[in-house]
DNA sequence: CCAAGTAAACTATACAGTGCAGTTTATTAC
DNA sequence: GTAATAAACTGCACTGTATAGTTTACTTGG
């Protein structure tokens, strides 16, 4: 009985952002006017601004929120007695998963389309998802120190890997060009990319 | 004497055009009004009109006219008798150069802008630039027939250079995260990348 | 002369944000 | 239980601004 009962306030907040996630997805930030926004949550406008003190608030709320979701990187977990391959195919999938991730894609467009014209701004905002990329780098670190890879300039082949996977799987979802890849071609994209980056740079 | 003489209706077509062209790179379709647009090609409003019939109309004949200049796609040029890598790197270079083009990410900035929120008329203009990748196909198809190159998926494996390559000179500078590369990051950026494609390909 | 351009006012619309009077809901006091 | 009270919500009219596109009366270059 310590679950606590949302106040009517609470509940209005929240259809407030529900809508305002569907809305600003569907329409775009700037396709989506403040009373459409009040009439799909069913809330007057005024309550809309009681909560929020303006759009572009609303709107840095929701990318601060989503943002929060899609922090979560994966380990490094290089391990020496175990096969390159299939080690970086795992840690290839995992990251995939979450650049899949239609809530991940949602937030970065959302990002993109309000931030389209303010590259200062945008290049703020793209540089927290940078982090997502540490894991790949820091595995690669790891094998490269136990011998096991070349030589190698770590930015330039961490980027290879991550443009390998995001023009698969990142830039054409965020453009709604092709829809997300299912689970099995996001297996084979781990599988060739792992192939690949290791028919370059294993010892 | 067969030059022609500009009309005076021709030269305020052109800084008409010429105005759009930088005031929609600079501030955005949506963010250029058309009384701006007016003022920047010093221009009265009323002409803007007697040439272009609506904003629309505008924008289209842009994307239409930029994307004319940015057809020709480099050819084919297989040669069995020399060195796979200095020819993949130099098809590479060449593709590198078009993309890198300024105006070709302007043409795909404003495109971008302009059909964000239009998935299906954005799939369509996207299309068209499509034709630039068949350059890489020929190519890899003439050496794999050639039998200097493995059995490869085609479309798997000329996806694969252009997202190594447009992971590092497309999608940044169209979002403006990054300044175009030098030449001398180009030549960098057809190297690595042909020399991973091969090593992964290669007989 | 006249086709084209000009300036400026005008129409119509859309939208962010505010003010306010009245209503609902939840809490507290009796 | 019920009345008083505070807080939140509602509806709606309204302000101010921005902008696409039009109209009109006037000018000018070829």
């Amino acid at each position: 009985m310590s679950e606590k009962k949302p106040t009517r306030s609470e509940l209005k907040r929240q259809a407030i952002i529900e809508a305002a996630k569907q809305a600003f997805q569907e329409l775009g930030v700037q396709g989506t006017s403040m009373d459409e926004l009040a009439a799909r949550a069913q809330v007057s406008k005024r309550t809309v601004y009681n909560h929020f003190a303006s759009k572009e608030a609303l709107v840095m709320y929701l990318i601060g929120e989503l943002w929060q979701q899609a922090i979560q990187s994966p380990d490094c977990n290089y391990n020496p007695d175990s096969d390159l391959h299939s080690q970086l195919r795992l840690l290839l999938e995992q990251e995939i998963k979450i650049i899949c991730n239609p809530q991940y894609i949602e937030l970065n467009r959302m990002a993109f389309d309000h931030f389209f014209h303010q590259p200062e701004a945008l290049r703020k905002e793209v540089e927290k998802f940078k982090a997502n990329e540490t894991g790949v780098q820091c595995w690669i670190k790891s094998a490269v120190a136990d011998g096991r890879l070349n030589q190698l300039d770590l930015e330039i082949a961490s980027g290879q890997i991550h443009n390998l996977i995001k023009g698969s799987c990142f830039w054409p979802q965020l453009l709604q060009l092709s829809d997300p890849p299912t689970p099995a071609e996001q297996e084979a994209l781990a599988e060739r990319t792992a192939a690949m980056f290791l028919s370059r740079y294993q010892v």
